[in-house]
DNA sequence: TTGAAAGCGCTAACAA
DNA sequence: TTGTTAGCGCTTTCAA
C-alpha cells in the first residue's frame, strides 16, 4: 500500500518462511512441488503463501537452476498467415508441457536473430524453433555449444545436426502440376520463391519433374522468381506477361504469391480460372476466401508446429527429418485451359473443397 | 572443448575478472558501458572478454537491477496480418531504443492473458504492450502496482488508467459510408466486429452517424455481427443473404471480413463491385490484391505500434488517449449502385471491370 | 521432515 | 580509478 507507485516490494520467499514459521528451504519445496515435506507443513505454507500473494520470481528461479520454462519460436516474418498458424501450432503444444512461447521475427535479417539468440540463451531459454535462420554455421555452431537446442521447421537451418520437420515439398509441387497436367493445362507457368530457400527449389523440382514425366519440356520462360508476399506474386505474373510467353495455368509456391498472381492476372484483364488457372501452396485460411477460392497444396501448419514440440520431449536422433505429408485441395482458382471452341463449360466454382 | 555436449561452461564476469586481472567490479563497469574507468583498462577488458567469447548473463543482470532490457506485445491473433504489422511497428520501435520485443499471441484467452503476465513480471519485463486484454481490471491492476507498465494498443484495456494508442474508429466508419454515399448507394449493409470490442462499436457509430448525417434512416436488419476473421465475413454476407435483406454496398468493420464478405457475394451469384459495393477497414497488405483490390479505410498499423513505443520514453499523462488519423483508400471493391434496368442487361452479356 | 549455508552471475554502494 | 562487500530471490547439498 504505501510505496511508489510501481513499486510494490513483491513478497519473497523468505517472507513467506518467515509468516509460516519455516526454512525458506521448506518453503521453496513446497512451492515447486517436491516432496520431503509433511503434508501438514505443506497445507500450512501453501495458504500462507497464497494469503500474501506471493509470486515466485522466474530470474532467480533460472539463475538458479540454469534452465528455464520458456522455448522460442523464430521466424522471418509474422505478417505471413502461414507463418501465424505455425506459431499457434508451436504454442499450443507447447502450453501442454507446461511451456511458455516466445515469438520473435527476425525479418530475416542475421542481425536480428543474433539479438534475439543472445537475449534467449543468457536467460537460458534453451529450445528455440527456427524457421529459415540465415545466421551461418559457425555462429549457429556457437549456440549449440552454449546450449541451445534448434529445431528446425518448414526451412532447413545451415546445420547438418539439427532435427527437421518440414512438408513434402516436392512431392507437393508435383501434385500441383499433375493437377494442372489432368485439367489439360500444357503451358504451365511457375512462380517460384527465392532460390537460397531450400523449399522453393524443392517445389520448383517437383514442378519441373511432374512436367518431364508428362513428357513436357520446362520451358526457362515460364519460371519466374519472386519472394512470398502477395506484391512480389502479383509483379512475378506482370513480368511474365511482359515477357509475352504463353501459358494457360500458374503454379505459385505459396498462397500469397498466388493471391498476387491473381491480382496481375486481373490487372492484365485475364479471369480466373476461364483464362488462367492458378495453385497455390499452404492452404492458409485466407485461400478457401479468394475469388475464387484458391485451388492449393495443403499442408498444415498447425500441426507441423506441434510436431516441432514433440520433437524437444521425444529423444531424436540428431539430423532427423521429419516429413509431413501434403494434400491437393481443389477449389475454384483452376479448371480447364480456354479453348477456342468450348468457350463456355466451366460454370462450377462450388464452395466445397475437394480433398485429393 | 570438455564437457558434456550442449553444456559449455560459459565464461563468468570472474573469469574475465582473473584473466583481466582486474576485479569483476571493473568488468562489470566495462561490459555494461559505464564510466569511471581508466581507456587502458577499458581496452584491456574489452580485449579479453571477446578473446574469451564472454557473454553476459541476462538473468543474473535482470536480478540485480530488476529491470530488463524487453518489452512485450500480446496481441488476440496472430494470425491476423492486421496484428503482424502491428507487432512489426512496436518490434522496429523498441529496437531503436536498444529493446527487445516479446511477442505473445494470447488467442483472446484470459488463462493464456495470465500466464504470460506472469511469465513476463517474473522476468522483470516492465513494458507490455496490449491489445484487447480480457482480464478483469483488478487483476490488471495487480499487475499495475506489482510494476508492469500498460500501454493499450488499438483497443482499450479494462483499465482507465493506461495510455491508449488507436485509431479514430469513428471517423473512420464514417468515410467508408460517405464514400458509398457519394457512390449513390442508400442501402448499405454493415457487418460488425464483436460488440464487446469498442472499436466494433466505435466503427458502427461512425457508419450510423453517415447514414443519418444523410437524412437516411438505420436499418437493423441490414447489420449483422461478426468477428474479425474471413470466416465470419462470409457468414454474415450469408446472413445478409438469408434475411432477404436488399443492399448494395457492405461496409465490413475489417478487411478480414471484407474479403470474407467478398467471398460470400461471389458464392450467391453476386459480383463486385457490380452488383455489390464493399468496403474495408485496416488496409493490411493483402488489400491491395485482392480481386478486385480492397476499398478500405485505411490505418498504418506499423505507425501505431511505433507510436505506443514511443510512449513509454515520453512521460505521458495517465489516461492519456492519442488518437491517430485515418483515410479512405479507395481502390475496385466500390462502384456505383446498380441501375436495376442496368442490371438485367448484365444478365445476359459478360461484364468487364467498371473504370475507376 | 526440516534447516543452515553456499551458491547461480551480476550490480552497486562504499572504501581505498 | 579500482576493489571489497553485500546483496537480488531462489535452489540445493549436507546435516541435524
Amino acid at each position: 500500500m504505501a510505496g511508489r507507485p510501481g513499486t510494490a516490494p513483491r513478497a519473497t520467499i523468505y517472507d513467506v518462511a518467515k509468516e509460516a514459521d519455516v526454512s525458506a528451504a521448506t518453503v521453496s519445496r513446497v512451492l515447486s512441488g517436491r516432496d520431503g515435506v509433511a503434508p501438514a507443513t505443506r497445507e500450512h505454507v501453501k495458504n500462507i503463501a497464497s494469503m500474501m500473494g506471493y509470486r515466485a520470481n522466474a530470474l532467480a528461479r533460472d539463475l538458479s537452476v540454469r534452465t528455464s520454462n520458456m522455448v522460442a519460436v523464430m521466424i522471418p516474418d509474422i505478417a505471413n498467415p502461414f507463418f501465424g498458424e505455425l506459431v499457434k501450432g508451436v504454442q499450443a503444444a507447447a502450453l501442454e508441457q507446461g511451456l511458455t512461447t516466445l515469438i520473435c521475427d527476425t525479418a530475416g535479417e542475421a542481425s536480428l536473430e543474433f539479438t534475439y539468440l543472445d537475449g534467449l540463451l543468457s536467460r537460458q531459454v534453451t529450445h528455440v524453433f527456427v524457421v529459415g535462420l540465415t545466421l551461418d554455421r559457425a555462429t549457429v555452431q556457437g549456440y549449440t555449444d552454449a546450449g541451445v537446442n534448434f529445431v528446425a521447421v518448414d526451412r532447413p537451418m545451415d546445420n547438418a545436426s539439427s532435427v527437421l520437420v518440414r512438408s513434402d515439398n516436392r512431392a507437393g509441387g508435383q501434385l500441383a502440376v499433375q493437377h494442372l497436367l489432368q485439367q489439360g493445362h500444357r503451358r504451365i507457368a511457375h512462380i517460384s520463391g527465392p532460390p537460397k530457400v531450400q523449399l522453393s527449389r524443392d517445389r520448383r523440382r517437383g514442378y519441373q519433374e511432374a512436367l518431364i514425366a508428362a513428357g513436357l519440356e520446362v520451358d526457362p520462360a515460364l519460371i519466374v522468381e519472386s519472394d512470398f508476399t502477395e506484391g512480389g506474386g502479383a509483379e512475378a505474373f506482370l513480368e511474365l506477361d511482359r515477357r509475352g510467353a504463353k501459358f494457360t495455368a500458374v503454379f505459385a509456391a505459396d498462397d500469397l504469391i498466388a493471391v498476387g498472381a491473381m491480382s496481375g492476372a486481373a490487372s492484365t484483364g485475364r479471369r480466373v480460372p476461364r483464362d488462367i488457372s492458378i495453385v497455390g501452396f499452404d492452404d492458409i485460411l485466407l485461400a478457401r476466401y479468394t475469388t475464387p477460392p484458391l485451388t492449393t497444396v495443403g499442408q498444415n501448419a498447425v500441426a507441423m508446429g506441434a510436431r516441432a514440440v514433440q520433437v524437444i520431449s521425444s529423444p531424436v536422433t540428431k539430423g532427423r527429418r521429419i516429413i509431413l505429408p501434403v494434400s491437393l485441395v481443389v477449389r475454384g482458382s483452376t479448371g480447364a485451359p480456354p479453348s477456342p471452341s468450348a468457350a463456355r463449360q466451366r460454370r462450377t466454382h462450388g464452395t466445397h473443397d475437394r480433398r485429393h
